[in-house]
DNA sequence: ATCTATCAATTGAACGTTCATTCTAGTAGC
DNA sequence: GCTACTAGAATGAACGTTCAATTGATAGAT
């Protein structure tokens, strides 16, 4: 893949964004994205096969995005809480700083594009795997409580997820205290 | 309205609510809405003008649901704790027994129907506005940590929505003893 | 260096389908 | 006979997708 065309798919992917948080999956037709991508409708179809397609494959970018964001450069010394809180406050900022993606993954996730079992691929491109592995370690070393590991995760990302709903439909100021505090209800509830 | 009118309504949300879940918005024609209530198109839109209107009564129509399944009969004798735990398992219990209403509900919130500007009728309506004054209860008789309602709100609400959709997905599976203890880790988080 | 062959990349008009909505006609209850 | 309700074919706009035609780039042959 050359850097052309790395470039086509980027501009398609980011015009797509944009107009998806704007208009949603169906107010957004082909013919937005080749105008605001500066390519023509034949263009988008040579590179992805159907518009389903398309938000499948944006999907995947997403996760990838926000997963390599997260999980940048921790470091090894710090102790385990220290990690819980970078990595959510990580995971939140990101959300926050990519509105777009945010907004399109939230409606991915609750639509029918997302069939559950079609989940081959991102088992291992997932950011919640990464996440249950940090999970998981927190309960082995004794550190979070002896749960199950998808209820520990549902305090934690979805309490995070309805904060940054809410700053970003204006419903709250976004405050780095509020961050920290959320974070800090939901170490509370989680640790041991 | 005669009962004859509320029936034909009802009837036409129910149906619409099960497509919904099923084909997603724009998945979901009004020949087929027409179809599963056994009207006709013209019927449909007798009662309601437009697509969007009905979506948007349907709407309306969840919350409500959801607001009088939760808040029915609270005896107020018991501690504030217990109407939490009380509250919150209803809360998820609604949205696990009404799977049409939940996943229609979650794809409205991050969908462009939901105009956050458009909260007029909703204000008065909203079971968001019942959660907060319990919340805001909770925070002024000192039974919950003194921060901001929406960063109790969100740590509360965040954290069953999503533990109900890893449910609904199929992630997890249903346990009454899971629902204890997620409330049970919010609980320790939010309480002062 | 020039020519040629090959294939990837790009274009956008045209196509066929789908769908929300309208319209006209008919029915039931009072 | 009047009003509220029901019916579903017809309408027309919008949309995803296709396709024939064109350009650009690369590599091998001369």
């Amino acid at each position: 893949m050359n850097v052309q065309l790395i470039d086509k798919r980027e501009g398609i992917f980011s015009a797509t964004l944009t107009l998806i948080h704007e208009n949603g999956f169906h107010g957004t037709a082909m013919s937005m994205i080749a105008k605001k991508s500066n390519v023509s409708i034949g263009t988008i179809y040579h590179y992805f096969p159907s518009k389903d397609n398309l938000i499948q494959e944006i999907y995947y970018h997403c996760k990838n995005e926000l997963y390599n964001y997260i999980f940048e450069t921790i470091d090894k010394n710090d102790s385990y809480k220290s990690h819980f809180f970078i990595i959510f406050q990580r995971f939140t900022d990101f959300y926050l700083k990519n509105v777009d993606m945010f907004s399109f993954m939230e409606q991915f996730y609750s639509s029918p594009y997302n069939d559950h079992s079609y989940d081959e691929k991102s088992k291992y491109l997932c950011h919640d795997n990464k996440i249950y592995d940090f999970l998981m370690e927190g309960i082995h070393s004794g550190q979070l409580k002896d749960k199950n590991v998808h209820i520990l995760s549902s305090a934690c990302i979805g309490g995070l997820v309805s904060f940054a709903k809410k700053v970003l439909y204006g419903k709250v100021e976004y405050k780095e205290q509020y961050l920290t505090e959320i974070i800090d209800i939901i170490w509370t509830g989680v640790k041991k």
